[in-house]
DNA sequence: AATTATTCTGAACAGTGTTTAGTATCTCCC
DNA sequence: GGGAGATACTAAACACTGTTCAGAATAATT
């Protein structure tokens, strides 16, 4: 039966072969430009051989979100733990932005496409990346309070809330309408800067604004 | 000369045709299902025609762009501006987000997609009714802290975190991850409610955080 | 070597945004 | 009223997209 196991090990080498061409586009050019066509002419087969490896595009689609939720908990894992549970979530919060930052297409296939997310609920597939993300961000909050932050707040929605800040902050910048912003927002307050600093500077009050919230 | 007042008259008249005939596909059907062939059919032209009054696809989005946002302001103009600052401000996110619940696509058109924030870039255009609405926002804040809130923080910086923590929240629940999270945070923490609720639970903390930045 | 099973592909379908060459219509002037 | 010219419109094509399917090429088994 040595042939068949070899014949099992090539089709699983194909198949992770249009995955590794499918995020290399993917990467390179954009999610706009990654065809199904392109990717089958990058591993030299015909776009029909796609098709007996993947039911379709979503398919796809959903392997890479996967891929790109383990390369968020890999930015996670270079935080330190020894430091104080406030400290840790401010490093998550620089952590989520950077990788934001690093990978926005990335970034957006994860948390900004419907397509993802909605090929999850519809083939009732379990999603234990997100929710180990989640749940260390909650933790943390859990533990901040005990450090005397966030009294009387409670820490599932607080949690959200941060995440949505965070979220909505990286979403806004990769829109564009930051961008926009940093440069008419002159008009409208005094302030004057390009868009990583206008960033910066929101961060900053971010981590102002949780300071504030200890006792 | 009355000739040519006439047909000036009818061509911007099929202009707004091909504009009202996009936005009311746009909401029927969503975007995706949104095509210049179809378009076409409604107003019962050539899908040629529409080149003759737009360049192309993404000058109609800007249009509509557009006209999300005065929507979007007129769900703004519902606010009874004789409370409190800080009341408004609440208000304010709440219209906010009823907007996103309601016009969920108009929603995704004007703050997600790049492509119309693209278009006012490159295009070199103002873009006064975004500016006009983040100024609104910037101008309650900046009252709330005459009312005795926010001391010590920054306005503009605020400002933006409030925006994009209400953006987050609708963003996340537009793209389903929300709705993920509302049937598995279960499991990470113990509470367990559905979409609406955690919503709604999500922004009672979001108040219940702004009102501790009181002093 | 012939048969069967597996693997792959060319070609097509129905759709997309967009361009161009050509037609039909309507206005103007003689 | 009839011919010239401007204007408005469209059929058809181009280069794409995701996807399907009949059939060809290859590999394994008898």
């Amino acid at each position: 039966m040595g042939v068949a196991e070899r014949k099992e090990r090539h089709k699983e080498d194909l198949k992770k072969d249009i995955l590794t061409a499918a995020k290399q586009l993917f990467t390179e050019k954009g999610f706009e430009a990654t065809s199904i066509r392109a990717i089958a002419e990058k591993i030299e087969y015909s776009p029909a051989t796609i098709y007996l490896y993947y039911k379709d595009k979503n398919e796809i689609v959903h392997a890479l979100h996967q891929d790109g939720f383990n390369l968020l908990m890999q930015h996670f894992s270079t935080i330190d733990f020894g430091q104080s549970a406030f400290s840790r979530l401010i490093a998550l919060g620089k952590a989520y932005m950077q990788f934001a930052f690093e990978h926005p297409d990335v970034y957006t296939l994860i948390f900004s496409m419907k397509e993802p997310m909605q090929h999850v609920t519809d083939c009732e597939k379990e999603w234990h990346e997100g929710d180990r993300a989640f749940s260390l961000l909650y933790r943390t909050v859990e533990e901040c309070k005990k450090e005397g932050y966030f009294k009387d707040l409670e820490s599932v929605g607080l949690s959200f809330m941060i995440w949505s800040s965070m979220h909505g902050l990286c979403t806004l910048r990769t829109s564009g309408h930051l961008e926009h912003m940093a440069t008419s927002c002159a008009e409208v307050t005094d302030l004057n800067m390009d868009v990583n600093t206008l960033l910066d500077h929101n961060f900053g009050t971010f981590i102002a604004l949780l300071e504030k919230l200890k006792n």
